[in-house]
This record gives C-alpha cells, structure tokens and sequence, in this order.
DNA sequence: TTATTTTTTGCAAATAATTATCATATATAA
DNA sequence: TTATATATGATAATTATTTGCAAAAAATAA
C-alpha cells in the first residue's frame, strides 16, 4: 500500500504554497485553498502541510515574535532574509557556505548536518517607499 | 519617572536566566523561580521575559518543530547549535561572518543589519552516549 | 468493474502557549 | 512619607495547532 495518497486537497496545498513565494502562514494558504475549494477545513490544511514537511517538498519557518508558522515549497537550498519594517521575508539565493560548518564543527566538538541563515534589515521595498515620500 | 522598575521577580527571572545556559522555556524559568519565590505566576513571568527583551537583556528563540518560545540571555554575539538527536541548544562562539552581510545586501538590495544562523547535527554528548552503548 | 482496505477528510471539541483583565501591592520620585 | 505610575497574582480569554470520530475517497485486489 501507498503510504501518501494523492488527494485533491493535497495537491491544491502543495500548488497554492508552490505559487507562492511569499512565505505565507497556515491560515493564508487555508485562504487561498479555501477560494478553488471552499468545503476544505483548516484541519486538512494542518495534516497536509505536515504530510509534505514529512516528504521533504515544503519547510516550515519559525520567526521571533510571531506566534504562527511559515511555510516554504522552494527546495533548492537557500537563506532568509527578514524586513524588520514591513516584516516580508525574501530568499535569499547565494552559494551555501559549506566551510564555516567545519570551522564550528571543530571548534564545538558537533558533528554537523546543515545550517540555516537568518539575515534581518530594510528590504528593497521598504527602502524605495521611503524615498518616495521624501 | 523610571519605565522599568526593579521588582523582587524580575531580578529573580533575570538571574535564573543568566544562570542558565540551556536556552530554557518559559515554563522551564517558571519552575526555577518558583522554587525561589513560590507565589509568583505564570503571568509575571512571561510579562518579564517581554519587559527583559524590550531592554535588551535577552534574547528570544523559536525553533521549528517546538511550539514554545526559548530563551537566552549570553548578550555576546553568537550562533546556535541545536541537536537533532536530543534537542539540546548550544551557544556556538565563533568570529562572526560580517563579510557575508556585504555579498547578499548586494545581490539582494536589502540593508542588512544584522543576522543568525543555526547549525544543527548531533552534539557531543549524543555521540559519546553512542560510543558508550556500542 | 466491483469489492476491500487503508488513508484522508470535515467537523467539532480539545490542547497548549501566551496574553489580557482587573483589583491589589510595590517601587520610585518628590 | 506621600503620590503615582508600574508591576503583580489570579483567572479568564485568545490564538495557533491538534485530536477524535464517523463518513468519504483513494489505492489495490479480485
């Protein structure tokens, strides 16, 4: 037997959280379901995106102060960077920088799988609406 | 007038944090202060770990897969560690990466202030207790 | 196809972490 | 010491997420 079966419901989540870049919550792609098919329960949403965590195709994203999960469907690897203005998170694509993993490893005495890269600043956009208005 | 005030509890969550280096919850601090201070609440504590943020003097964690903040109060700047076997989280002091700032501020046209990084494996002491059991 | 089996769904209720309310207590400035 | 703004304890409320369960749907077997 198939361990994960392919539903409607599923392949809508994985879709919808592909489509967007945005890092959205469980509620927001709850929302955007919940417009191509309105019977879907925010249970489902919860199942499924634990479901495709356990298969590897999405990630989930914890942020300080904010109480909610993100959810993140691109695979290739990659950093974040957070806007401490408007509060978007963007990825950041720039080569993984594989040696600073031995350095720690080293020095801490670890062994070491991965690491993740949380930048923080003034996003592109941010920046811009503020000229804008000077 | 004083904004922050120097109460009996405040001090008491601050030292039990400072003391504690294992990036305790805040239901972990409530258990050790209570052993101190025995009538204090739930309330005051979470309250204080707002307050202590809000000055500076600690910091607050999130990791995926917990749901429940973490925190800390080592003001030196450093990564995290965390051990996929145990869960345990561990300060990792090392120079930090200034120069990575400058490579994805730009490529990316974000301001970068600052960043974190976490590095996750299996620790130490899980890798002695491995060696031990075979 | 149809029957069988196992997973998934929707709904509602349950959890767990955190926050808000409010009357009382306490720290600080004068 | 007094005045006043801030903090506290107790408890209720909130919010994100999970669970239980009967019915529905998907995968497989016949």
């Amino acid at each position: 037997m198939e361990k994960y079966r392919q539903t409607k419901q599923r392949k809508l989540i994985y879709q919808v959280l592909l489509a967007d870049k945005s890092h959205p919550s469980a509620e927001e792609i709850y929302k955007k379901v919940k417009k191509l098919k309105p019977d879907i329960s925010y249970a489902t949403v919860y199942r499924n995106l634990k479901t495709l965590k356990a298969q590897g195709k999405i990630k989930e994203l914890k942020f300080e102060g904010e109480d909610f999960s993100r959810f993140d469907a691109n695979t290739k690897p990659h950093y974040h960077f957070r806007c401490l203005k408007c509060g978007r998170i963007y990825d950041i694509e720039v080569p993984p920088l594989k040696d600073c993993e031995k350095l720690v490893a080293q020095l801490s005495g670890h062994d070491i799988y991965f690491h993740e890269i949380f930048y923080f600043g003034i996003c592109k956009i941010c920046k811009e609406s503020f000229k804008k208005q000077v």
